[in-house]
DNA sequence: GTCCTTGTTGCGACTCTTTGCAAATCATTC
DNA sequence: GAATGATTTGCAAAGAGTCGCAACAAGGAC
């Protein structure tokens, strides 16, 4: 997980590589995994205090607009980044318990191609996430006893 | 579109129909097509003035979680919601322009059962929101004269 | 009706993210 | 290397949505 090609991508396509886009692109690829903005910011400011969150998250979307990052949004917490590297995938949200699965990218071709054929829309298949219920979750809520009847509302 | 249906819901799994619920429910009912949530305030406020705007917020998702209304994400501005109809689709959102296509119900069914299938996973595609670029859009970024080289930028 | 439990509201404070703007920075052209 | 114009940054403020909590209903048991 380098981000040499990060750089190289943002020269060509005439942004600047400024320092403060340095830096966070640095502590995006520094770390393993996900990370949100205001980690970033912690990371950064350790050597930059000055640098502002608004211009981490600019960064942030210029680096997600040239798919050189990508964004997961968990639903109800900060967002999470991570460097659009080689083991991409989507992602299954379960609602039920936050557990998430990892879905092959390749899972949404035939639906990409459906669209791009029937609707000549090219759609952004990135990064994906889909909530819904994982099995373990579903079976927790068959066979509610007629005791509890509150107790589907908790899930 | 009417919100009987509704209301029987409500009751029936042991919520409590308040007044607030009910004249949120009335203003998305009476609203053709969406509505946001500072548009429901403005609204019930006319009748009701002192009904917060969080209050509005939690009738949102419970009605959303009871499948009674559904919420559309524009992301860069506020979400949208309707009253979960008979003519209920996805969406394709296209980034270039903002302009919105809608995609049969059944067109991610496959997706639907596999996922059910393959990782026992019950997604909830039930007014989904898919990114990308729309024919138009697409159109308009291939030939870029080498004049503009910013021209990409401005998608 | 009174008591009790549980669900719901309004308020205020807070979080996460975006936006407007003036100042600073950088690439280009002369 | 100074002048010019486009980008980018930091700051402040706003937007959108959420959360904790005390006060307020509403339904059931007695």
């Amino acid at each position: 997980m380098h981000h040499g090609k990060a750089l190289t991508t943002l020269k060509e396509t005439g942004y600047r590589l400024t320092p403060q886009r340095l830096m966070v692109l640095e502590t995006i690829a520094g770390a393993r995994g996900h990370v949100t903005a205001e980690e970033i910011g912690t990371q950064v400011r350790r050597t930059y205090p000055y640098i502002d969150i608004a211009t981490i998250y600019r960064t942030l979307h210029l680096l997600k607009r040239l798919h050189l990052v990508t964004e997961i949004d968990p639903g109800g917490s900060s967002a999470q980044y991570e460097l659009a590297g080689d083991g991409r995938h989507h992602h299954l949200i379960c609602e039920g318990c936050g557990k998430t699965i990892d879905l092959p990218l390749a899972y949404l071709d035939n639906l990409h191609q459906s669209l791009r054929r029937e609707f000549e829309f090219e759609a952004d298949l990135d990064h994906f996430a889909l909530r819904g219920r994982c099995s373990q979750c579903l079976a927790a809520r068959t066979g509610t006893p007629r005791k509890d009847r509150n107790a589907w509302k908790r899930l």
